[in-house]
DNA sequence: GAAATAATATGATAAAAATCATATTTAGGA
DNA sequence: TCCTAAATATGATTTTTATCATATTATTTC
């Protein structure tokens, strides 16, 4: 559904906004071992989230990385959006050029009601609303 | 959302419905074309889909694919389970081993009423109803 | 301002998905 | 029975995605 790179920025971002703040930055091989993802790796997504003004860093001592209140702010969507692209969530689900909600293609039909109604749901949920529901006890990060 | 062999196989599997029946088979290159797919590469999926029952065949002079009564009332859902398998569908949105209806990750909370729908959907309707739909008017099969 | 620390940029390698190629088997027709 | 046509099995190649490694740059602290 979502690629490995997406599911390792939610973990990540997730993981940045139940436990860092501007005062308190954590570095990439910090957060690798928790979320489960090889540390080059998060480092390397975690960059371009930083290039894309979803997580903040500092660098030097006493760096790392965190999120600001904007950052926290940001929906779900947009992190999916960096990393796997947005054609992902619009283009057509055979990749028929010429598809649009006048000429359809059948399985456009039958899931854009389900399709839109996820969109929705991602683009009103920011990351911090995950984390609430985390903090809160409805949601959970096991392993 | 699927994968390029997913999407093949349906368009594969859709104009199947619309152009053969046990009387009338396809050949793969003629299949190939009018899909706008690999020929080599349509070929081997339609090996797949017919090792699972999910299209028949027959070799030789006057042979080729064919969908049969029960190929046609085959569930959209089966072409793609078999294709991409069904962890795509029922698997952890974050790959926590341990997420589940009790314990859901933040994702799945959000998440899962879109997706029970999509799979749903997915399960409810056949390759014939889809096929139907083309004929009708109600959905279209461009480039 | 020098030393140490941590992100950044860049690129190399490995694994997986997509694509291509071909020898083998089966079925139909002469 | 023999030739041809078509699927099948198998494997090679290419492209994309995932992963690893390192030199560079910025920042803090002494």
């Amino acid at each position: 559904m979502f690629s490995n790179s997406s599911k390792y920025a939610i973990k990540a971002v997730l993981y940045l906004s139940l436990h860092s703040n501007s005062t308190r930055k954590i570095m990439a091989k910090d957060i690798a071992q928790p979320i489960n993802v090889p540390p080059a790796y998060i480092a390397k997504l975690l960059q371009e989230l930083v290039r894309t003004d979803l997580v903040s860093s500092v660098r030097g001592p006493k760096g790392g990385f965190f999120m600001s209140k904007e950052n926290n702010n940001q929906k779900v969507i947009d992190v999916l959006n960096v990393i796997d692209g947005e054609k992902k969530f619009t283009g057509c689900l055979l990749s028929l050029e010429a598809c649009n909600e006048e000429k359809p293609c059948p399985l456009h039909n039958i899931l854009s009601t389900s399709r839109q109604h996820m969109i929705k749901v991602l683009n009103e949920h920011s990351i911090a609303d995950l984390a609430l529901a985390v903090k809160n006890g409805k949601a959970y990060l096991p392993l």
